[in-house]
DNA sequence: GTCAAGAATCTGTGATCTCAGAATTGGACA
DNA sequence: TGTCCAATTCTGAGATCACAGATTCTTGAC
């Protein structure tokens, strides 16, 4: 993971809490549906209930926990216009930033990618769903922090906080074979510094997953 | 302002404060660089500190203000880097989002929608600038609203929460001058249906702002 | 008159406490 | 054995308290 800009509130309980839950989410350690309390985060993370209060605060404010009318905090079901409607958001984002990146990736980035997708490799032949999720995070987010567009990046963030429990969910039922040509071809175009190429790499990324919810509706999350 | 999804968690506090916060946010009553105090809105809006605490997380989060290191929690300073971020990012996202929306637009909408404009122009004949950004707003998101789609809402969203400061700034230096137009070709473009020529009219009305960092660079906020 | 050092104040952060309401569980009755 | 109701438990929301650090103001010396 290693949050490349480094939250400037760094030391911060509430911050280290959040990181926390924020890793939990992108790498799919979160199962839609669940409920969260904060008495039960603070006793697991040995913190106060305050901290954890405002790492869900801000959680809900990314989308990716509800306050469910009361007393009752859950990270949202899975439903197939839900997670189109994720689908379509990175879409409209995520194609356009890469190929406005790939400018900006120097040999040093390229390199840790290129790492990176190893570590893919691996945790695909190991059948490793929680590191294949966060080394997929860490690859596609190598790429779109070589811009320098804080806001843009934010966005993207979000999408994928609320994206992570609905791809393990994904990844759960149909497996996680046939993933990792995308990645190969994405750094075919980084290395020949095509903008388009790597839009395209990145936009067939996406669709693969919308097409796993054009066979199967959705009902349930837990 | 009218949160037209009313947001579930209501007849909480903080729900409210956080409420009254993004409508300063978002119809300019706060200037960049400003630094706000937990105690301070606590006093002011004659609730505890824990509210306010609250809201100002999930602010945080929506990137409208940020946690300066330690002691110090600012809405962030205009910047030209910054203010061009936000704006191509909303170029990204709304002009498609209008274009989509505009088939789901149906006779009631429009009419709240010419009745919205009339507010608008009665807003720029008296020079009230909030009342113009809050009818703006309400413009905007009557039309996208129209949309199910709620993650693409709430992205545009924290853009729009963002772009609030910004804007009265840029207001308050040039003016608010033939800033109706983009809207009459709006609504007629709404009127017949038209897709791509509502998302010309986005396009256009935010392209208006790029055009006003292009002759000036911000340095400061305050 | 200027500058620096120290004190007082103000801030965010975290902990603890209380309360109201929802959910769950237990038992009792049919 | 199944169903329904009540009581207990568990949850989040809010208030209050305590603490550390930064900022600011004041005061003293040079």
């Amino acid at each position: 993971m290693s949050a490349e800009p480094s939250d400037p509130a760094d030391g911060l309980l509430r911050a280290s809490v959040h990181e926390e839950l924020r890793r939990r989410f992108v790498t799919g350690r979160v199962m839609p549906g669940t409920s969260l309390s904060t008495r039960g985060l603070a006793l697991e993370l040995c913190v106060s209930q305050m901290p954890v209060r405002e790492a869900l605060a801000r959680l809900a404010a990314e989308g990716a926990v509800e306050i469910r009318s009361k007393r009752r905090i859950v990270v949202p079901p899975m439903t197939a216009a839900r997670f189109q409607d994720l689908l379509r958001c990175r879409e409209m984002l995520e194609p356009d930033a890469a190929a406005s990146a790939v400018r900006h990736i120097d040999a040093a980035r390229l390199k840790r990618l290129r790492a990176v997708d190893d570590e893919i490799g691996e945790a695909l032949r190991d059948g490793d769903v929680g590191a294949y999720m966060a080394r997929n995070y860490e690859f596609h987010f190598l790429i779109y922090r070589a811009l320098s567009r804080p806001t843009l990046i934010q966005l993207i963030e979000t999408l994928w906080l609320q994206f992570g429990p609905y791809m393990r969910v994904v990844y759960g039922r149909f497996g996680t074979s046939r993933l990792d040509d995308q990645h190969e071809r994405a750094l075919a175009a980084i290395r020949d510094r095509n903008g388009p190429a790597l839009r395209r790499a990145v936009l067939a990324d996406i669709r693969d997953g919308m097409s796993l919810i054009a066979k199967n509706g959705f009902e349930n999350g837990a």
